[in-house]
This record gives C-alpha cells, structure tokens and sequence, in this order.
DNA sequence: AATCTATTCTATTATTTTATTGAATAGTAG
DNA sequence: CTACTATTCAATAAAATAATAGAATAGATT
C-alpha cells in the first residue's frame, strides 16, 4: 500500500523547505538571521517591511523549521536553527553569483556607480595578510560583533567611524568587512576611509562566510 | 539612485532559483537529471504527469537556469545546467533529512514496511570493502549506467536481475545502489537477491552522491 | 487589575501558481 | 508535399500566496 508513495511524500516535505526560501523577503531574513538574533521588530525594519508581514513571513520560515523563537521579556528572537540553513541559503548565493548573468550585470552596475575598484574574498586575505601589514575591521552594529566575528577583528560600527577614526593605527591597509556581499556598510566604510587617506579594501565575505568556512576546514 | 536597490534586485533574482525548486515535481526532477539527460516523454512518466504539465515545470528550471535543452532527432533532450544544481538539490535533502521529523518517519515507515534490515551509505562502503569480498551492483537502467557510474560498479539493470542473477559471484557481499535514497529499485534488487540466498545490502546512495563526492575529494 | 508593548491572527483583495485540455509548432520521415 | 511525433503554447478554472489594515493575544509593567 505505501508501495511508491514515499518519493511523492518526500518530495513534498523537501519542498516545504525550498518553497520557505523561495520568496526574496525570505531569503534575506535567513541572511540576516545568520548574523545573530534578531526581534521581529527590528527584522521589519531591515527588511523595510511592515511588522505584520515581517511576522507572516516568520512563520513560514519556523514551519519550515529553519528558523527558532525564543521569548526574551517583551521581545520575541529569532534565530537561524542551525548552521545548514545558513549554507543552504549560501549555496543558493553562490550558484546565483556564478551561473546567473543578471545578478552579476546588477553587481558591476552597482560597483561602477560607487567607484568601488577593489574587493578581496576570504581566500585573498590570508595572502594579503602575508604580504602587507593589514588590520581587519568589522563595521557592523557592536551587538553583531559580539554575537560573533572573524577572528582578530577590530570592531568600529559604520555608523560611528567618522568620529572614531582615529582610533585606527596608520601604515596597516584596513580590510573592511560587514555581513556578506550583499551588504552596503563596508562599502560606505571603505569610502570614509580612502576620504581620510587610509588605504582600506572591502571584503566580500562577511561573518557567516567565515563561519561556514572554519567548520569546513575543521573536518 | 540605484543606493539600494542592490539586495532587492540581487535577492529577487535569486529566489527565481528557490522558487524554481519550490515544487515537489521539480525537485524530483532535478534529481532524476542528476542522472542523465532525458526526454520530456520519458520525464514524464518518471514522475508520472501528463506530457504537458512536465514541459511546463520543465520551463520552469529552465528559465531559472537549472537545467539547459538540446535537441536530437524528434526528441528534445534535458539535461542538468551543471553539478552545482545537483549540489544544491543534495543540500536540501540533507537539510531535510537531518532536521524534518516527518521525513525521518516516512522513511522509517517505509523500511519497517519492506522489512528493510540494513543499508549502508557511502562512507562504510570502504570500510566494508576492506573486511570482506564485496561486489558493488548498479541496478539501474542500462543507460543510466553507461552516463556513467561508481567506479568498479557492474551493470545488471532490476527489470532482468531475476533472469541473470546467474551471473553473479558466489561467496561476495552484493552491495546494490540505483538513483539514490529515494529510488526503489534498490530496494526491489536487495529483495530478489535475498530471496536467492546471494548476501546483499542496499547502499542509501546513488551514483550522483559519489559523483559530487569524488569532486569533493579532488579539491 | 489596568495599561502597555511586541507579536500574531483574521479577513480581505489582488496576484500568482497549478493542472488540465486541446490546439499549435517545429522538426522528422515517408 | 504530407503525415507524423515530440514538445510547447494558450485558455481555463481551482487553489495557493502575498500585502494590508485592524483586531486579538500574551506577557511585562505600573
């Protein structure tokens, strides 16, 4: 009686999982999650979308199981609900950034009209850091940093590096970094920077890049 | 202008790739070009839908990329873009295996219903091979094999393992393998062989799991 | 107990997706 | 050229999804 039912049962819960990824708003939020715990009030505002809809698309998520709640006072976290979201999540990236001409005509346009000329990846920094003295510098928000960071990073937010700018030692290149290739604080870091005459790269990785990238080297 | 615009566009792209693979049908066939190129006749009744309702999903993946055409003679051919969708498909079944309670149950139910005793999984393969005699079996269809197969593997499709089992050794373990954990036909090749007292276990993974580990490897 | 806050739920509407059917198309073979 | 075959397209109806606004809830605070 069950004889060939379990390919269609499959198939069906995997698509649970494919079919909570399959809207964009989604997708980010898994990105973002993989930086650390967020409220779904904050989540609304990173993903500029009304609290409700934030709420909704949540839920999607938690019936997928790819994301956890927890209950801290007023506030409701989520978190990612484990490791293997995030890299499902940066194996879709990945594919998408090496097979898709769209997305690449999107990331040229857009680093032209910044004047951004150079990126490194994870894979250049340990050669840079032979080479030349560098200093690496996590422009996230501080509660970010502190849920996690790449090793021997210095933290300064982006949005307090103009007044602490000073804080950083002259004749080191500074790599900055933020939360993976889709986000824009390392870009407006690495522009303060070169404006004030440090020579400064962005990374193109950020945090859970790392992550995923330590564990693997664990095994 | 384009400030930011860049992680919507980028994320609106690549949910075309997860919304390509939020269907169940699509999933399943993906899975089933990891193993070689087929036509949509013969996709079809692999997953057993009208020809019509298979091309359509079939536009789907194509148009998200996944999966490229090509025509020969009458036929039009479909074969997987490249072993990165392969790979991606394999993330969300391990995803979903290891974290989804349903499908574990499915899976179990299913074992307990065919009185499946044993399998083993690509990793105890080799420690197996070094403790006994073993003869590794692809009961697949002919022409899945020759697309290609696990090295050292030997052909005898399930559809005549009744009728040639003759040409099988006495004295080795037979280890059966077919399109991976989803495909039966490995389970069906096991029942036979038992019933003529050869010594056969079932092998949870198919040619495309060691495919994508042999480049794993390799790096 | 009453109020406040963050989150979730409900109802609604617009949009998208799906399966089905039958017609249209592109290329093959006679 | 004609008939044939495999595939795709087009039209339809049913079902699922998404965004919105406002109501409801659960827990914290007063």
């Amino acid at each position: 009686m069950a004889t060939s039912n379990l390919k269609e049962e499959v198939y069906q819960e995997l698509s649970r999982v494919t079919h909570a990824l399959s809207h964009p708003k989604r997708l980010e939020l898994v990105d973002l999650l993989s930086q650390k715990a967020f409220s779904v009030d904050e989540l609304s505002h990173e993903i500029n979308m009304t609290v409700a809809s934030t709420s909704q698309h949540l839920q999607v998520l938690k019936a997928a199981r790819l994301v956890t709640t927890q209950r801290e006072g007023n506030f409701i976290f989520y978190r990612i609900a484990d490791d293997s979201v995030a890299r499902l999540v940066l194996a879709v990236r990945e594919l998408g950034f090496s097979r898709n001409a769209e997305i690449n005509r999107i990331i040229t346009d857009f680093r032209a009209d910044k004047n951004i000329l150079e990126t490194i990846t994870l894979d250049d920094l340990l050669a840079k850091s032979k080479k030349e003295k560098i200093l690496l510098l996590d422009v996230r928000p501080e509660d970010e940093y502190q849920a996690g960071h790449i090793e021997g990073a210095v933290s300064i937010p982006v949005s307090q590096l103009k007044k602490r700018i000073g804080e950083l030692p002259k004749g080191k290149t500074i790599i900055a970094y933020c939360r993976g290739p889709l986000c824009v604080m390392s870009v407006e870091a690495v522009k303060i920077l070169q404006a004030k005459k440090y020579p400064a790269v962005q990374l193109e990785d950020g945090y859970m890049e790392w992550k995923l990238k330590q564990e693997e080297l664990s095994h």
